[in-house]
DNA sequence: CATCATGTAACATGTGAAGTTACATGATAC
DNA sequence: GTATCATGTAACTTCACATGTTACATGATG
């Protein structure tokens, strides 16, 4: 099954990047990501590979979005951070030559490359702008709800 | 992703089980497993709960097909092994207020269902018994293929 | 050249699946 | 009945892998 945590914390980093006008921190992403700037880096790397990211040494140095946010989609991200193959049916110790498995990938082969591709497909039709703005619209609305409790209260 | 390697384990045993003509031992479908009694048990307990199979205690006891393998299909076995739900992204410390999950499950929430559904409908289309004519065919002519190299060595 | 930030290797920890041991329960043969 | 065989299951151990951590190198800025 696809239960990927990397890529929701990969979302709550570039969200955040999206947010500030300039290079946001490896320490800050951390916070932003609930994990350790060892650990940003690391992920993070894959994205730079993507060419999704940017990131910069030095005074006012970090991490920048290295594309617009309306070129960048859920897919490219999925990718980036990294999952082999969506959809896989295999022996723990990789035995090609076993039977059952050959008849197995000989009924389902085509199956498999029929579901990634949809779900690639699906990932592929959100953008991180409008992930972004989504956000943005919960978010407001959130403020909103506290704001009429502090008032109720009152 | 997907990528079970239990399903590929209790089909070795389902096919071994259908040849033999009689109640199979956890210690025999561990050989076929490659692992130990304890795990196969465990593991065929599952398909027991979904009336896949039956088990029956003492001598000339052990486990048999509890349906007809022609009523039996991978996503009946996929269940029965148990994987919760297919599709998910989520972050690690369920945090179901969070914002930004919200926003990708909305955006997303469709598309998982959509995938899970096409992976088990797929599934749903072949039976125990059409993987198990699969495998005896690849087996004769594996076999046949061992014999040709024996006659080409004489 | 002091400071800030990334890059990365090496090691530590946590977690969940798989493996193991031990013993209880039930069924069959004698 | 009782010895034997097989499953049922709890408790523990081991293993693999992702994540977290420490330490230090590299490069950029003031």
């Amino acid at each position: 099954m696809i239960r990927d945590s990397r890529l929701s914390s990969v979302l709550h980093g570039l969200l955040h990047m999206i947010g500030a006008g300039e290079p946001v921190t490896s320490e800050q992403l951390a916070q932003a990501m609930a994990t350790n700037p060892v650990v940003v880096r690391r992920v993070m790397a894959g994205l730079r590979e993507q060419g999704l990211v940017h990131s910069e040494k030095g005074h006012g140095g970090g991490w920048t979005l290295a594309r617009d946010p309306t070129d960048i989609t859920l897919a490219d991200i999925y990718r980036a951070v990294g999952e082999p193959t969506i959809v896989a049916i295999g022996h723990r110790s990789e035995n090609p030559g076993c039977l059952v498995e050959q008849a197995v990938n000989d009924a389902l082969g085509d199956t498999f490359r029929e579901v990634e591709a949809l779900f690639l497909k699906r990932l592929g039709g959100v953008t991180l702008e409008a992930l972004a703005k989504d956000f943005k619209r919960r978010l407001a609305k959130h403020k909103q709800s506290l704001e009429d409790q502090i008032h109720a209260v009152k």
